[in-house]
DNA sequence: AATGAATGAGGGTTCATTCAT
DNA sequence: CATGAATGAACCCTCATTCAT
């Protein structure tokens, strides 16, 4: 699915609208020809510019690939902090909220996951990478650890918080993982379901069953 | 981790001697270095031999990376027959037997992590190693599929089977991601022991509560 | 030896304005990054304007760099038809007046010396610059060689003129270039008087032990 | 004057073999395009070799111009050692050997020269150039200096020493440009004839009437 | 007149592959 | 079998030049 140049391309625009169209561009790269097959004259190409414009607007090809996933950790930090905002005042609304953000349209776009997934198989040989991947896991592990422990606590469950935590980060993981490797078979719906019948497992008290998203689109 | 060959290498091998010494270097490169950093000559010193040895051996840089796949891909499925040949008759047994492998050693080992990440990441860009992974898949998910759908029928539990299987795998695929990104947090012990914690939760009265491993060497 | 543009430089200014300031900039660049590293926009900076305005006033690098070889050649040619047209009557006040103009301090700027160089270097491989250098030559070689001839018939000196001339005009440069690669140990006034030694020993009857400047900035 | 493959170039030579094959048509691009206009691809090609040539034996370009030059310092020492060693015990003909050295055609030969002068112009901009000229300057100047004061004490000449050292060094240097610049006019014999025409008058009872070289080609 | 974002040819460099030894 | 010097396509990047503003 090309994307080139839909409209001329104005030959001026501001310095971040360059830099997001071009994030845009990497984005789609790494998810259709992979990270190692991701040069720069394709994404410029993808982007529908020329080769000279990923080093004017940052530096290297290594700074574009920071930027591409800053971006999306960024983005991805971002929904959750407005989801957790919005969601309601019991912790089971917050953890709900959560998940929601994980299987939110916006997150588990299959170019998305693509760049999660190009980044963190990389992230041991490139501590840049880790360090972002880090940071992300840090808040994330931190506030989940947190509910899982609070709803233990409030139901009075015979569980390990850390590992049912540990448990739900790992599934969500593994199910995008699905999502990216076989999109026929595993959709974003079921995923989302699947991470809840998990939840109404270990907290039957709190987490009712699961109940289908309304198309609003 | 020493990196070179330990004993000096012969200099005459059997060529499948040869496609392993190369084939065990590739898998340390991609995990030390990561996929798109790993060259034929970083391989080759990896290896503690010459340049033009990977072309002699394998063709191709191609090839041989797909053989590495092969060869991560066939050690599985070779441990996972036998331990489900040696598995006790019940399906409880079976299922504990398929768990077994995921977090045995030979297979949760960072650097063979790395080689499955790294595939599945770029699976989607390219279809060798999509139908690689994806045959391994196959044979996985249906076996996984069928115990469960027996469990769920011999214990009459209230479950959706194909759900469980799902979460099941994905839970050990993200566990397995956990290990690979944070070696230092989520050991081997501890991510088995949150997988049987779930199969408890699901399957109450087939699989109790686990057992810590006992070293053998 | 301060860089940007001292005062603010006019947002309109005459075009030979501009082009001064540019040259002034290109000569500065040459002298601190060398020829071969003096891009345009490294001399735009300089000069405290913009990318686009060397092609703007130039129409080419090429062009500016040319400018700037004919602006220190004009320079040179203007203070030396000054000061000779200053000199007195007799030949050996002319000569003495020539060589005043070599260790003037307005040529023997370290920065002008390296823009003689750079294009001296490159003046065989181009034969553009290899013209302005030339011409230059022909000139200044014609005069001190009609001088010497003269001084030698005049005091019946027993000397091949063209020899002299030739080594004065070595010696020149020759100290012009120790003063740009080793400006510490060779000032200009000791290499005027090393030249003015050379011609006490040639012209000994008409050019007399040299005296010291006087500083009368 | 390409100097294209002249015999099938064997596709195996010594490592240094290759690195005097490089280095010499590095000498010549200089002088025939100029420093700014030496490319590795030029280099590569007047030596009749490929593109990678140059990092396979160089690593980089810049080091290969540093083993240029550092070619061309080395080739200038040795000679000067062996011409310096062969003089006769005298001051005069230890003075003389050296301006042999100078004027031998091995080292004024118009290629060399053009690499003195291309280095000595980007000395300023470039430390590591700066470093390798410096070097040679230093010893040059020590040895000329205390021949020159030998010769002023021995003569019992009213001369400053050092004075003459500089003028001495000055002209051979300036003669040097003169036969880059202008080859046609000032051959290697005439400039030979001047450096000691001037020694004849600073030390006329030491240095007698030059006499021609005799052709032995 | 001046800017500076954008271009794209061509630079230096890497690396999978070949081949004489 | 094995080597490693050599190749050359393709990479990332630079920079003189253009052009909309």
């Amino acid at each position: 699915m090309p994307t080139k140049a839909k409209s001329p391309p104005k030959r001026t625009a501001s310095k971040s609208e360059r830099r997001i169209q071009l994030i845009d561009a990497t984005i789609r790269c790494i998810a259709s020809h992979g990270l190692s097959d991701t040069t720069t004259s394709l994404v410029a190409s993808e982007a529908g510019l020329s080769q000279g414009i990923i080093n004017l607007h940052f530096k290297s090809k290594e700074k574009l690939l920071l930027a591409t996933l800053e971006h999306v950790v960024d983005e991805y930090k971002s929904l959750w902090e407005k989801m957790y905002a919005q969601a309601g005042p019991s912790t089971e609304e917050k953890l709900l909220a959560l998940v929601g953000v994980d299987f939110h349209p916006s997150v588990c776009e299959r170019d998305k996951l693509a760049v999660w997934f190009a980044f963190w198989s990389e992230s041991k040989a490139r501590p840049t990478y880790r360090k972002l991947c880090a940071d992300r896991d840090r808040e994330y592990d931190r506030l989940i650890n947190r509910l899982c422990a609070s709803l233990v606590v409030e139901g009075g469950y015979a569980l390990d918080p850390v590992q049912v935590a540990n448990a739900l980060t790992a599934m969500t993981e593994g199910l995008w993982l699905d999502m990216l490797v076989n999109s026929r078979e595993m959709s974003r719906q079921q995923a989302k379901q699947t991470t809840l019948a998990y939840l109404t497992h270990v907290f039957p008290d709190h987490i009712k069953q699961p109940q289908l998203e309304r198309k609003t689109a």
